[in-house]
DNA sequence: GATGAATGAGCATTCATTCAT
DNA sequence: GATGAATGAATGCTCATTCAT
């Protein structure tokens, strides 16, 4: 008797078996490779196969679509950013604004080396129907009560907008850090951090 | 006996009559329609020669590969920013740091809605070889040549970050300005170069 | 020691015990609805198994081809044809002309609406080599056999080309019922009875 | 200045070289082959390419789709058919019962010998979203009016339900022509025009 | 016997690019 | 120079069938 309805265009299908278990893991390792090299567009379905050692058969098995492996990618990762990003937040109570800052420009960039598909096929304006937006946006509630904590006397209004301000700096970093042959880009980090910092202080402060 | 009629392979033909010039406008400006609409990858010149209403073939006679074309577009716009940016330079010695941390904000905004097509090339990292870091490098110089006028007593490398930072900002404003359905988005703008005049204070002042 | 188990590749498995006969009986009323609602090609194995709530592997353990499968529905549905034509032409002896004429017209439609994919399989020219050749052979030789206990007086040469009439009337009547949106389908049908019946009168009294 | 919307998707392209037209030509010949062969699904545009001895993407040029294919085939088809019906029709008046029944027995035969691949894509249910039904109706039509001449004193759903009748008639005559090995072919034949003719004589004269 | 993962040839379709007219 | 037909490798995806567990 089943209970899930396999559209075959809808989700992707879940595997029951160990087989299955490992089959699906490696391709999603193979995916994120490729999205990360070449871009959600250029990636295609075969060699993502072919670089999980899997047959494209294999693949459709899981992912009725290269959307659906995309989307899958990006759920996986989100759930984490979610999650690294609240334990953030708890610990940031005991940090200076300086201290916090500097955490703030790391985390993305952090969180992209362990899992660099997610910032690419999120960012990626003409990539799947994946939904960068709604991510974008829970992020965002999450720096704004991290930063509210720090300023109760700001409004709701106030703190979104600082949020946005935070959360594009902390893209900046990831840029900063990508960027290929970049000279001096250490100096860079320190003064976007400064930067935070300054603007941190304005925030909480002011 | 022509003058200068560029036979290497890649690049593109230059137009000899009064006609083709019409024609390369047409191509272009369709050229940038299409590349805002659906990104690089997803622009067919079939597409591109429609919507202009030549012939693929006529296409091809100026531009002989779809990189060339979108080389061509960006070629275009970068001199323009590097033009606007100029000028912006010029200026920007009477106005306040206030003022200056408003026009650097609105500097990209602006160019990006009269020229759509040169931030979705320049920044999209998975297009074509178009060397979106060499712009991004000579527009750093600039913005690093107009910030040390006002910084004279800070080094080249302190200023060369500075740069760094105050472009990622200008960055972070498009992308504020480009979200769809943000709710405050005024509230974050303001705030966004509120953010932008703290840093230039810092560095101007500090 | 079984009796009759048949190896031949392919031929289906007969299932041996209670729970393989609900089994097969499930798998085949899947493969039916399935017919009818895409066709033969349009239909696949995968979708049989899950509309029957079994595995693709069961359903290969059953039928280790889709032209078994559809083999296996025409065989079903081809006995009850006879065993039905069998039973009306018992008692075809004490109708009238008239109500002769009604009753094959309806044969098809009403057997039709018991099993569907009888027809759909049967007609469709390029669906499987599911021999609807035979079937229709054998039909006629059923209508045949009827017709002659009327027309004692006519050679068996004009009792078939009378069979072969009455069995495509059969079939006109079934497309009558069939046609979807058909404006005036009762008098249609009325008037096609008609036709038979004026057929039929000459050839028995003529 | 182009007028036609080129929606890739929705119709074909018209070929504006006598090359184009030539290929064309050869495209629809090639298809029309295998679409008797094999049926709609069957056949594939690799094949129809191959046939006509052309590339994929010479078909595609033209005919975007493969239903685009099988309707441009259709739609030259029942223009066809419509045109010879009314020279039927325009001829019918001066013919006597008997010969009016042949002829109608024989002319769909007769068409389909000409252009094979009509009835196979009219009839087939399953095929494309080709609209085999509003081309049954405007044939029904077209014998309606034939019939109406003959008998005045008729009411008009009389008339359109001895169309259906004489409709369904004439593809029975397609039938019997094409079972495969039928024995006493003719005689079959023979008695569906009689089947035909009795039926016609009750409509005018009863 | 049941299950579901694996396979890969095959299909419709796309698109950058070339070339004869 | 312009036009549009030709090309074919490449892509996303399907599905009948097999097989290990």
């Amino acid at each position: 008797m089943r209970m899930s309805s396999q559209k075959s265009s809808e989700a992707r299908r879940v595997p029951q078996r160990q087989r299955g278990h490992e089959r699906v893991a490696a391709l999603v390792e193979a995916a994120s490779e490729c999205f990360v090299e070449k871009g959600y567009e250029a990636t295609t379905m075969t060699e993502v196969a072919a670089r999980a050692g899997a047959s494209i058969g294999s693949l459709y098995q899981f992912f009725p679509t290269k959307e659906v492996l995309a989307q899958a990618l990006v759920e996986q990762y989100s759930q984490a950013v979610y999650a690294e990003l609240g334990k953030l937040a708890e610990q940031s109570a005991k940090w200076s604004t300086e201290e916090l800052a500097q955490r703030l420009c790391a985390f993305l960039v952090t969180f992209r080396k362990r899992h660099p598909a997610f910032v690419i096929l999120t960012e990626s304006a003409h990539a799947p129907s994946v939904d960068g937006l709604t991510i974008r946006r829970r992020v965002r509630a999450e720096l704004q009560a991290l930063l509210a904590r720090r300023a109760p006397h700001r409004s709701n209004d106030e703190m979104h907008a600082a949020a946005v301000v935070v959360q594009q700096i902390m893209k900046a970093a990831i840029a900063i850090h990508t960027e290929p042959g970049m000279p001096g880009r250490q100096a860079a980090v320190t003064q976007l951090q400064h930067a935070m910092q300054l603007y941190l202080h304005d925030v909480f402060g002011g």
